[in-house]
DNA sequence: GATGAATGAGCTTTCATTCAT
DNA sequence: GATGAATGAAAGCTCATTCAT
């Protein structure tokens, strides 16, 4: 996370450095991306990177920090669901928002995948390490609560769940971002359905509740 | 696609440049590997490398390739499969036998990642986009035949399926490689059935079809 | 040309770092010539090179032109001659200056041939095919101005004539030079007296002219 | 130049080496030229160079020299001249086969560029010395002949005369190539014309004997 | 507080040449 | 007589990082 120095900065030379970090290392994942070009991008000096960041794996993460808020994904109304239906109510809201997110936001698929290149000896420690333990420890305790609501399946621990919702979100929004601009609003809203259910159709317990959670999409258009 | 030099090499050589290449690709990724690692692993030449291939990508392809057929996916029964059930049943195998090889070959599951990180810029000509294509074809063709049978949905376009086939076979992949070790033989098994569980759960027609083919695991231990 | 860094380096570093390029070019041509006997010469780092300028090619096309200026190349009063006699008068000037400098910087020859060795898929673009539109245009721009005062041949096109001036002024002071040692002034005056007379007779109107232009060398000395 | 061996060749396979180093070095200078492109374009091995060919240098020599006998250079009918007019009837009979060449064997004037691109240390030994000191000799006693004769201005020194001679017939046949497939026949013979009329203006006596052999033209098309 | 000059290790790739067979 | 496997040095270039100012 970048030294406390970064945030007395004026808005828009943050606004600045973050786009064009985000710009970079979503080009060109984490190793490829080139702390060069960034600046020559933000207009800022070497050395400032260096001054508000501890190192390029301090940049990137505070990158994909404000990216990740600005999807939403911090929040976590989630957690204070009272049942398996006010859970998935709430799921639906969070992908719903993050895909728009997304669609919005071509960026952050390249910031997704530049985060799983990462060289598996960051993941530990340093900068790196605190921002993954935090994010996955975010989205296991989601998942650890729909389990407890009975609405999420039990059969496999948390951390494989994590994994696995990582996975599909991850390739999911990758090919739906490629179709994007092709779809009309109609497309767009089918898509998210889609989505949902596959998050539905991998995390609900099974098989009851999955099938009784099925509504075919013909009923809602 | 190596020059036919390689091939002659003697086996134990070819082994082990194939291994170093293969540890490196899978800890470090693509762009991050390091062919003078890959050398010193090897005990080669620097001047080999490009003696016995192309260049850095020709030498990630051949490396993934030999690991693919290990993994048995490039065998294709499962296109021959008349109905259904005999989708599944071969898919059952194909999968199986491949979480196997993850198994006992860890480095696979860094080199899928590897695979997934190559600049899509690359993806579509040279060595790499040969290999993309004929592996992405192949798992294309054996989803579509999947969609003609019935046995898988046909609500998703085939490339969006291939997408979302991969990203859940490399994190669950991912996971339970991690656990493998700490398993014992019934909880190894549990893990294949999950898994392919999780494929039925989607990719099957939706949603009387998964129902149907839900049989609780407890049936089988 | 050089990024604007260079140019804010002590005049000592800067004089070495051109003076060591220009032997090296000049003494092997521009794909000859080694960066790093380049920086191990002027000593400094490699970075330091790319740090200061774009590539080789930039670093060539900057030595070139210091040296160009030096040998006075740059500035075309020529330009301004208003007729026949005065052309000839700042052709005289321009020539002998050049040639006094070669004698002084050996070094220059080398750089001219290194010129005409550049592949030629270089001299379209990048800093070379700045450099050379640049040098080649003004020669062009003074052959041109020679036709129109009726002081140079027309029987060929002013693209012509500036590869034949070029060649023939490279051959003469790569020989001359050889030569310089052993001169003493007067032989060196008569050396670029019969300098100039070459260019008299390949590039004045013929015979005419040509035949009028000439003053036996026995007049003068 | 070649070991013997090379002679012992199939004429096909003298032939295939040749044209292919012919190739590679007109198009990519004497240092830009490599090998392996060579031998992979004359179907060969690596190690035949080296059984053929003492080096790179020699090849390039051998290759340089086939082509300097194609384009007639090597004879020198023009030592026999008896007198001034045979003299020059030689010469242009020399310059136009030479030119004739040129325009149908386009590589020959890059083999002429290469060749000014070796490195200035392998000029005085080695194969390349001995082809030069071949080369630059014959050329010599020509234009020492000529003077003999008082067919050759006598101002410069021989050695003099071959540098300028070598610099004016390169920088026009590097010029008359390039516009040679826009001339038509009538074009053609122009250019040939002129071409012999610079060497004329350069290296007649002067001025009586240049003035005399002034034609116009005009006077022959 | 902020800069930007400077570095050296590292990158992928190409090379001419050797030599065992 | 002829091959082609194998090499190590060198190429041009980029990099994240440091530090004096």
């Amino acid at each position: 996370m970048p030294l406390a120095r970064f945030h007395k900065l004026d808005a828009d030379k943050q606004h600045r450095i973050i786009e064009a970090a985000a710009e970079e290392f979503s080009a060109n994942g984490f190793e490829g991306a080139s702390l060069n070009r960034i600046i020559a991008a933000a207009g800022i000096s070497k050395g400032a990177v260096y001054y508000y960041f501890e190192d390029k794996a301090d940049l990137f993460v505070t990158t994909a920090d404000v990216y990740t808020r600005r999807a939403g994904f911090d929040r976590s109304v989630v957690l204070g669901a009272a049942d398996a239906d006010a859970f998935w109510a709430h799921m639906h809201d969070l992908l719903e928002e993050g895909w728009r997110f997304t669609c919005d936001n071509p960026l952050w698929v390249g910031l997704g995948r530049a985060f799983s290149q990462i060289p598996r000896e960051m993941w530990a420690d340093g900068p790196i390490g605190a921002y993954i333990t935090e994010q996955l420890g975010l989205l296991g305790r989601i998942l650890a609560h729909g389990q407890r609501l009975g609405a999420v399946r039990d059969d496999l621990p948390v951390d494989a769940l994590v994994q696995v919702a990582m996975g599909l979100n991850e390739s999911f929004e990758r090919w739906m971002f490629a179709q994007w601009d092709d779809l009309d609003a109609a497309g767009q809203k089918r898509m998210f359905r889609i989505g949902l259910e596959n998050f539905h159709r991998l995390f609900l317990p099974f098989p009851r509740d999955l099938f009784d959670a099925w509504h075919p999409l013909e009923d809602e258009s």
